[in-house]
This record gives structure tokens, C-alpha cells and sequence, in this order.
DNA sequence: AATGTCAATTTACACAGTGTCAAGTAAACA
DNA sequence: TGTTTACTTGACACTGTGTAAATTGACATT
């Protein structure tokens, strides 16, 4: 692997995650980023071998470049449960729109093709091991609302935080993403938080 | 329009809803459904003339079939706002499940189709009116919770409530459709409802 | 200077699914 | 008998993905 084939390699990702934040996730085809990387579509395919293979490749790409860890850090170091569910609103809500054009496209790719569906789904428990870590906080500290199973609970917070309910709320709605995270925060605390007396 | 035509029209959609219902709305092709109707590929284009429009009127077909407002009178009837609430959540959280196939379909294809995204907008905007009407009786009884202006609680609540959260509760967490409702509710009474002192 | 290697190019094509078009058939009806 | 209606068959255009083969141009090795 000389370092022109990592070079082109990389300015094809770059081109991909722009082309598709542009369009948002939507309508990008093969030769479209081929053209915004410089070269042929089926030059394209001698780094990645489907168009699914580049998506995920992208999405790691952007994960890397984004530095996830670094910005789940002030969630993980929280020293309470709620304060830990409301930090990891905070990060997730405001990472959404920064990953939105590669994610949609991931997410209309899942449909037709099984790998890209996979692809997603571990990216999703990724988000839900964060939510999980939250909901087990306030377990261990008496303070989930007693009706809720962790588990329960777990897959509830992890529902609410999909891509498609900030989609919706953001585009559609008109909501900004400041007032989407405050919603989220809100009902979660509401949801889950015991009421102390 | 001769009888004969309505029939074969209605046995095309008969033959759609099944198809739909059968696979989860998923890689039901145009062939697929004129096979399961008994007709050629090219005689479905006759009553209908593409794939969007077939699968719209499918969906109103069911709609019809299942009598959406027979089932909404309760939830009309109710004698308080939280009441229709409750009642509006158990009527569209027990809908989604008999609509299914026959909306994840148009759900799809809206991405390709700006023609099906109309229709599946539509669709959303009738649902949201129910919301409309179960937060606007909160708020007339003045117990909708003070942070919430009613057009935003509306929003959240038509969110809450759009088909990939039950799609992602029932089908990868695996929860049932009456845990599903049940969450919903507990959700929707805890964010929207004035707690009295 | 000849040789080999490697990235990338161009051109061509297979495949799936939608939608169109033209010609033909079979029954109903005037 | 001729016409209309509903449908059939078969062929084909279009789009986008993915595959394959022959070619070019730059560099490195010997």
C-alpha cells in the first residue's frame, strides 16, 4: 500500500463525507464522488469494493476525524446519574448533525443491502452502550424510576435518541438542535428520574 | 369504467396489502404483486400508473378496510384531556402493527419518490392532528404542563408517536406492541400533564 | 537502457427493477 | 359481423451498481 494509494484513498472519504453532507445523505452516486475526488468511478472501486463499503469506511473516517471519545469524556467523568444522562444528551444531540449526511445515507443504504444494515446496527449499540451507562447510573444509585427495568429503560432512552426523531423534529417540525437536546433532556429526566419527595 | 375494471383494480390492491403485510413492506416488487393478483406486470400499470401511486392507494384501501374512525371515537368521546390522550395513543399504538407493511412500503419509497414523500407526509400530518386535538384538550382544561407551548408539545408528541420508534421498540428491542403503548403513555402523561399539587 | 510494477484510465458489459410501447387475443356487445 | 374493453406477450429504454479487459504513464530495480 504505497502512500499515493492512502492519499487517494483518503481524498476519496474526504469527498464522500462532503458530497454527502452537501446533499444530506441523499442521492449521492458512485461517480458523484468519484468526480469530487478526481477521479473515475471505477478508480473508486479499487479501494473500496460497494458503494456500503465506502459508507462505513466514511463513517469511521468522520468518527475519527469528529474524536468521539473526546467528546463523550465530560459524560463519563459526571458524578451523578442524572448529571451523566443529561451530558450524554448533550454530546449525542449535538454530534447528530454533525454526522447526519453520512448517517442517512447509511440508513437508506440498510435497506437494500444487508451489510450496510449490519454496519448500522453496530454503530446504534455503540449509542446504546451509552445510554445503558447512563440508565445503570442512576440504577446504582437508588434514583431510576422504580417501574423501569434497567433494561427497560435502556432500550426506551435509547429509542428516543434515534437519528430518525431529530430528523424529524429538526427538519420537519422546525426545531432548532438546541431546543431538540432540551426536549430530550426533559423527558428523560421525567421519565426516568424518581421523583424524591 | 366497467365493473370488471373495479374488480380487477381491487384485487390488485387486495393482492398489494397481502404482499406488503406478508414481507414488512420490504423487496415486494411490481412483478410480485401482479403474480399474487393473477395478472401480468404490465396490466397493474393499466390501473395504476406507477409503483407510488399503486402503493398509495393501497394505503387508503386499508384505511377504509380497517375504518380509521370507527376506531378514533373513543378518544373523541373522552371527558378529559388526559383521558383522550391515553385513548389516542392506544387507538394509533394498536394501528401501526395492521398498517405496517403497507407504510414501511411508502416509508422507502419516499426516498426515491417525491410523490410518495407527499403522500407519506400527508398521512403524518392526519396523525398529527390527533395529537393536535389531545394536547389542545390538555391545554383548555389547563393542565398541560406550563413549559410547553401547545404547538410544541404536539410536535414532541407526533414524534414520539411516528412508526420507527415502534419499528425499533417492537422489532430490535423486542418489546410487544402493548409494552409499547404502555411506555408511550407513561411518557406522554408525565412530559405533558400538570403535576397537581 | 530495458524491465517490471502499480495506480489509474477508458471502454464495454452484465444485472435488477421500473416504466413504456406495440401487436395480438378473447370475450362482450351492438 | 365488426368494435370495444381488458388483458397478454415480448421487446426495449433508462438508471445505478458492480465486473472485466486492455492501455497509459510514472517510478524503481537491475
Amino acid at each position: 500500500m504505497s502512500s499515493q494509494n492512502v492519499e487517494t484513498r483518503t481524498r476519496i472519504l474526504e469527498a464522500t463525507v462532503r458530497m454527502l453532507e452537501e446533499h444530506g445523505g441523499r442521492g449521492v452516486r458512485m461517480g458523484d464522488i468519484a468526480k469530487a475526488a478526481g477521479i473515475s468511478r471505477q478508480a473508486v472501486y479499487l479501494h473500496f469494493a460497494s458503494r456500503t463499503e465506502l459508507l462505513v469506511a466514511a463513517t469511521r473516517h468522520l468518527d475519527k476525524v469528529l474524536d468521539v471519545d473526546r467528546r463523550l469524556a465530560p459524560s463519563r467523568a459526571a458524578t451523578s446519574g442524572a448529571e451523566r444522562l443529561a451530558l450524554y444528551i448533550d454530546c449525542w444531540g449535538h454530534y447528530i448533525p454533525e454526522i447526519y449526511g453520512v448517517a442517512k445515507a447509511l440508513l437508506l443504504a440498510r435497506d437494500a443491502d444487508e451489510a450496510a444494515a449490519a454496519a448500522w446496527n453496530d454503530r446504534m449499540l455503540a449509542m446504546r452502550e451509552g445510554c445503558r451507562a447512563a440508565i445503570e447510573a442512576l440504577h446504582a444509585e437508588g434514583k431510576l424510576a422504580p417501574e423501569w427495568a434497567p433494561k427497560r429503560a435502556t432500550d426506551a432512552l435509547w429509542t428516543m435518541l434515534l437519528v430518525p426523531n431529530w430528523e424529524h423534529l429538526t427538519g420537519v417540525c422546525g426545531w432548532s438542535t438546541r431546543q431538540y437536546v432540551r426536549w430530550m433532556k426533559t423527558v428523560a429526566q421525567r421519565t426516568f428520574i424518581q421523583e424524591s419527595a
